[in-house]
DNA sequence: TCTTGACTTGGAGTCGACTCCAGGTGGTAC
DNA sequence: GTACCACCTGGAGTCGACTCCAAGTCAAGA
């Protein structure tokens, strides 16, 4: 599979997925004769995982050293558990802090919708009866 | 309460305070004679709300646009409430997507375990047996 | 044969969000 | 009164993660 169908396959631009290969967070592609990349099974699956851990946040450094890990082999089984065990309380951490705004935002869009019902009514608010609102 | 205590508070450097105000991402905060910043309570309220939206990714654009739509009076409000929800849409999105990530994560670790597991026992995986492992 | 279009490379540019710095002020402790 | 410290400002620098560009190669179609 051509550089153009992964893109397109994956929402990933050309330029980042080349990107990505040259700062060796996807090691080196399948090419044709032509020098041209040409996507072989592994290699999609490398891209689908790598697209996952960046959408969660998951940073290019950490995500390279893992790959690297990876190339070498059985012997770093043990640290690339130790990453992913590491990333995944930061997941957890990053997750609880969404979770946190998201209250906020939700009693947030509570009190305006109470206000504009409250004015529809002609009730007037003073600001420190909806201290909510900043 | 001057800079270097709200720093303190929230966990937010001085000059990410200061140059949140410089910005706009933060009214005017309250000063003394001496043109020392002197946060008041709705200051701390204000600073408290953007650390709050920024640790769940809220760009700085749209929240400088929330913070000057409050400044211009409640004939924003039903906008605010729009940007709001807007936001809690891309904020559910978004934990979509870390929950994808950490399942994936997850089921990762787990291959790891029983890779460590059966190494441990001397029994050998191929590749193929383990196509998780990328 | 010539053009078109998809690909290649190395390197430079951009963007969001800070972060640092130099030079200056004002208040307190010795 | 002077040393120190926390604060101030405008502007420049940095960092992560792309994104764009120029110049070149190659294969297919008119």
């Amino acid at each position: 599979m051509k550089i153009a169908e992964v893109s397109e396959r994956y929402g990933i631009s050309l330029d980042t997925l080349r990107y990505y290969e040259r700062i060796g967070l996807i090691p080196p592609v399948h090419r044709n004769e032509g020098g041209i990349r040409d996507y072989n099974d592994l290699d999609l699956r490398r891209v689908e995982f790598i697209k996952c851990m960046r959408s969660a946040g998951l940073s290019i450094e950490v995500l390279i050293e893992y790959v690297d890990l990876v190339q070498q082999g059985d012997d770093t089984i043990e640290t690339r558990k130790g990453i992913l065990k590491e990333q995944r309380e930061l997941l957890l951490a990053r997750m609880k802090e969404l979770q946190k705004t998201l209250d906020v935002l939700d009693h947030k869009i509570d009190v305006y919708e109470n206000a504009v019902l409250k004015k529809e009514k002609g009730i007037v608010q003073t600001e420190e009866q909806v201290p909510e609102i900043i």
